[in-house]
DNA sequence: TATTACTTTATAATCGTTCTAAATACGGAA
DNA sequence: TTCCGTATTTAGAACGATTATAAAGTAATA
């Protein structure tokens, strides 16, 4: 079984249709696609889907560990299923957001009566589908 | 005259009481507030300024590159008159945004067929005031 | 198979942001 | 100083993402 779903079910999340879809379309996905988008690319195949599933299967995925979300767009959240640490590109012409794995900084920048949890680092620019003809 | 103010000036815009009102409340402010937040702020003196005028005129700054806007809430942005280059630190408690100066990353991270343009880091955790009682 | 708490669903509500079109007023010219 | 053209402001509607609601459905257990 996969991974994340085990992960779910032992902490005692039932396995609805409905969260192996989501799950599976996450799995190995390098996309970051946004809620809208999992729900568009699954209403095919699961017609009934309901946004507001999508939106609560990622927020308990969230809370389990199991996906991060990021702000990287300004208007939408996007989710990851990689939850290693990494940092993004995103193309301010197109969107897309790219994996870049840089010498993660852990260190907490020593801020003062701050205690970091996490640290996130995006590169804006211009991808190379983008940047071609300029 | 204020520095920014002049540069509007110099690039054509028109100085009107509202863009003056909305510059002034930025000058110097370290609270990196959202366009509610400033338009909430100027409506006390200036009862008919329109949100609309308050997003015009921080797109029209960004624009020109007299304002930063910041990408560290999920659900607004902040806006920042310090253009220079540092980073953030975000709780995630309380959604306060304080200032950073760390060693400034210019590094492009040397992504490949990727031209940077702009690097932000955030620090996401718990600030002093929230975290003292644990 | 019966039970029940958890989950899904459709829909409405919310919130930040953008759009629209009419009214206003800045700032250069006369 | 007044006039004018056009940039700007305004109120309100529209929009898109996300969240809340309450009724209907179902996974998991005994
Ligand atoms: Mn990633
Ligand atoms: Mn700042
Ligand atoms: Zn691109
Ligand atoms: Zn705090």
């Amino acid at each position: 079984m996969n991974e994340r779903l085990a992960a779910l079910k032992r902490m005692g999340f039932k396995l609805t249709p409905q969260r192996m879809a989501i799950v599976g379309y996450l799995e190995g996905n390098e996309s970051h696609p946004a809620a809208g988008d999992i729900h568009r690319a699954l209403l095919p195949e699961y017609p009934t889907l309901s946004l507001a599933t999508v939106y609560n299967t990622l927020e308990t995925l969230v809370g389990a560990g199991l996906l991060l979300e990021l702000s990287v767009a300004r208007d939408r959240s996007n989710y990851d299923p990689d939850v290693s640490s990494h940092s993004h590109a995103c193309c301010t012409r197109c969107g897309r957001i790219f994996d870049v794995r840089d010498s993660a900084q852990t260190a907490d920048a020593g801020i003062e009566g701050f205690r970091v949890t996490d640290v996130r680092t995006v590169y804006y620019g211009i991808c190379g589908n983008c940047g071609s003809g300029h």
